[in-house]
DNA sequence: CTGAAAGCGCTAACAC
DNA sequence: GTGTTAGCGCTTTCAG
């Protein structure tokens, strides 16, 4: 029922080709044809069919967002970016959820090449081989966010980094008695984390005490939960006097679980106890925890700018980009709020 | 590059008639030709193309889902069942997400017709008349989630029922000083929960002291803000010993901000005041805050199935379904917790 | 600069 | 049952 482009070329008394042309910005097209075109398109209301231009160009000016709905709300906010550059480029977004880890083989199955989008951003988990190789040999471009693959093109946050920013704060704050509140270590960035917190501890020659760096052995979201923080801290409450005076935790959900042990202890943070976490997730602004603050929506415009980029050129080197999260002051480390934060960089 | 039916066609020795007959499940192809032809694909690793299909059908099975992405993650619950149902209609879920409310209007204007989707998932905002026109005279069928449009299919909360419910239960635990702690009543949901709220009271036979039933003027998302909850705590606090033994407060996070006033004071939850919120964000279960849940996964559900059926009947009735939100009970109301929650109820 | 025509991959109506 | 054919709406040569 929607006017085609049959219906503009004999309103405006030109070929279909021509009307074409104005709609792709051709170059030869006569001036006064392409505005008498675009009047008739316009008091028709013409939209040019996405689907049928699709076929015709052999590409579906789609991408396909293959996310975890298992995980936390982190992902509206890269999408947002994600669409902010996709939609300048014209582009749709198709989200694909998928709601468990083990899940992701059978879903990637089924949505696998069905939806024959022209580019895929696949998000925080690690692609099945099987899938990599079929999106290799087919040359579908793919952007892995916060995951990493030898083939694609991925975006990741500097983790380690990140955790020596954090401890280097906590220590230019004068404090030497520093811990860490680690999740598990099976997880990557957990191992990363605390790579980081040594690195800040030794080169600011601070002796790293063993039982001041404690770690979660739950398996359950590989430590990041509120109950490792609540318990752990309650391991470091224990020591008394020798507690540390400033601790590095590896994420927000941790520090939550922490802040509410010590409150049940009648301990006081940053007076008694000076906390930094990691994510930034929404309540950690509610709690005032200090910590870690991943470039979310950047992330997110600069995945779909590069997807772009591969969809160009498909033959283009694989880039590998890292975001170095920033610090963000609130009041559980103690610091004075007048001074400015540390600025975060973004290294390409 | 992909296989075409045409390739499997000649493979299969057939013509490609009955190759797409075999694909569309039609009832009159031979069961040797079916399956001859089905075992070709596989090997090809055949899958129709979903644009050909699309402008073949004119149907390009794939729905629009607006969403505000200035609110919670509220919808990434909602989103997952909306993709859940979708999925099983094979079915792609485009998302469009708006920043602004103000900017509903222009982001419509860009997305309209553009994108020929079979459907529209509208989320949370009030649809502007100009599209309502527009999407009722081209009759593209839209579902309203959580909004409401006379002419419309739309989907949203009880919020009168769950406040009802809510206060119901504080009295049902012997409470009588029951006070209230509401939003800015510009917004909808906030005098529907206050009516709510006054009718379980009424019902009940308490009489409503104007001085117990609080309610923000900041005008910053209609006051459902953790600062609004604390500030209006803090008066409630100020009323001393007339003040509530239990509050409903129309918000979680308005909850959170009065819980951080009470422990302030040092004032303790539930012991010297319960509290009911509303709405359940994820940080309720981490505070252990009793409050009113929304079925958003089932939402989502059945948002797209009344749109799948809009699609298929064109002209049914429209249908405005309200669901129950249900008392998730946990400790800021003092309950026994052996007690059995009462159910959520799904009125059609 | 512009019109005509072929074709993108598939569906559906029509014959046989 | 199955092959053939005419589109779906648009892009893109190819002439002119």
């Amino acid at each position: 029922m929607p006017p085609t482009i049959y219906d503009i070329a004999k309103q405006a008394k030109v070929g279909i080709g021509t009307v074409s042309r104005v709609f792709n910005n051709h170059p030869s097209v006569a001036e006064a044809t392409r505005s008498r075109v675009l009047k008739v398109a316009a008091r028709l209301n013409y939209q040019p069919h996405p689907y049928a231009r699709g076929l015709a160009r052999n590409r579906t000016n789609s991408v396909l967002a293959i996310i975890p709905f298992f995980t936390t709300f982190f992902f509206l906010e890269i999408l947002q970016g994600v669409q902010a550059k996709l939609g300048q480029l014209d582009c749709d977004l198709i989200l694909y959820g998928v709601n468990h880890p083990d899940q992701v083989e059978a879903s990637l199955r089924h949505n696998a090449l069905r939806s024959r989008v022209d580019g895929i951003l696949f998000f925080s988990m690690s692609m099945p081989d099987a899938f990599a190789d079929q999106y290799l040999q087919h040359k579908i471009p793919v952007v892995l966010v916060d995951a990493f693959h030898q083939n694609f093109d991925s975006l990741s946050v500097e983790n380690q980094q990140g955790a020596y920013i954090a401890t280097k704060h906590l220590i230019s704050l004068g404090h030497t008695r520093i811990g860490m509140l680690n999740a598990n270590l099976e997880s990557v960035p957990a191992r990363e984390r605390l790579k980081g917190f040594q690195k800040a501890m030794r080169e600011a020659k601070i002796a790293l005490e063993p039982r001041l760096i404690r770690k979660s052995t739950s398996a359950r979201l590989d430590g990041f939960t509120r109950e490792s923080g609540y318990e752990l801290m309650k391991e470091f409450i224990a020591l008394g006097k020798s507690m540390p005076t400033a601790m590095f935790i590896s994420s927000d959900i941790q520090a939550m679980g922490a802040l509410a042990a010590l409150t049940e202890t009648g301990l006081r943070c940053p007076e008694d106890v000076s906390l930094v976490g990691f994510d930034d997730i929404e309540i950690a602004g509610h709690l005032g925890i200090t910590t870690m603050r991943q470039p979310m929506y950047e992330m997110g415009v600069l995945a779909a700018e590069i997807l772009a980029k591969r969809m160009q050129h498909p033959q283009s080197e694989v880039t590998h980009t890292k975001f170095v999260p920033k610090l963000i002051v609130r009041k559980t480390c103690g610091a004075d709020l007048s001074q400015p934060a540390l600025v975060a960089e973004h290294v390409a």
